[in-house]
DNA sequence: TTAAAACAATACTTTTTTGTACGGATTTGG
DNA sequence: CCAAATCCGTACAAAAAAGTATTGTTTTAA
């Protein structure tokens, strides 16, 4: 389980333009300089963001890129669905199938599905609340909320299982 | 954010021995036809699972594998750690880095570390209750189960998020 | 003893992902 | 107008992941 570099970089690109002030622009010589990866690899990223119209760009000489919309109001998931190069809707799970049956051999009874929709619908529940403002906050006060979240979270599973024992 | 194939068809396969009787055994050929793979596909995972010593072999005419605790002692995230090639500390995160800069140019201010963290919390919580045990009851006992967690966390992050507010 | 069935392990091929290169289009400013 | 800086887009190269092939070892059973 692990996240794309497309939707790492891609994300630390974003956060990148969360802190501009109306108006203003960020080239992508500038970003690539702030997170060290290179231009041309920046501008694929910011194609795909701009393609998904969460950035607007400003061409030629003094041009650049910008969010259309203000921080708080782009969750982690709008970037990370800009990014991922497709998208498997949920229905579509059990046809991706990379054995020799036809058929999934699953969609009787699959044994993982529930599995999967559960940490699906976890992910996703914590990328749709979290947006590029939270993540602008100063680390402590990111740390800090995100730990109380887990934390509560942690608790709530505990007393849950408890209960179904 | 996605699991890998060997995450993916590897924990399919551990389950396939989840439901097995003390002393048998499944075999490489019966897996695979189960879960319709390859043979040799299936053989790569039981390595790995062997390697961590989830899983133990009979060789020979009527060998096999088998789990080698019982289902409800193995976690999902005993099986991941066993197929993931290899696995990132969570010290190492801000090392493994693809950027020309020397030293990574986000450890004094790395604006999403604290996003992974909580993340990589969120789903080591989860796949460390979750067993196979779990994952081989009823569809709809598990599906029932999982959404209640998912619920319940839902619920406890949009409290806490309140409270900050 | 020998053949068959199964695990063990590594090497190999194919596909996907990652990252770079380059030529074209657009705007600024001299 | 022309040069420089930038976005735009695709094509290409390198690396990693996915999946297959093959050869060897172990055990069963005729």
């Amino acid at each position: 389980m692990n996240v794309s570099a497309l939707e790492e970089y891609g994300l630390r690109c974003a956060v990148q333009l969360a802190s501009l002030a109306e108006g203003e622009t960020l080239s992508a010589p500038e970003i690539a300089e702030r997170e060290g990866l290179s231009i041309e690899y920046v501008s694929k990223f910011m194609l795909l963001l701009k393609r998904a119209s969460l950035v607007r760009t400003v061409r030629g000489m003094k041009g650049g890129f910008a969010l259309t919309r203000l921080p708080e109001e782009i969750s982690l998931k709008d970037v990370f669905d800009a990014l991922s190069n497709k998208r498997k809707a949920q229905d579509e799970f059990c046809k991706s199938f990379a054995g020799k049956s036809e058929t999934c051999v699953r969609s009787s009874a699959c044994t993982i599905r529930p599995f999967w929709e559960i940490l699906s619908l976890y992910v996703e529940e914590f990328t749709t609340k979290m947006t590029l403002r939270d993540l602008i906050q100063s680390e402590q006060v990111t740390l800090n909320k995100t730990r109380n979240i887990a934390q509560a979270n942690v608790e709530q599973y505990r007393k849950l299982k408890e209960m179904n024992a």
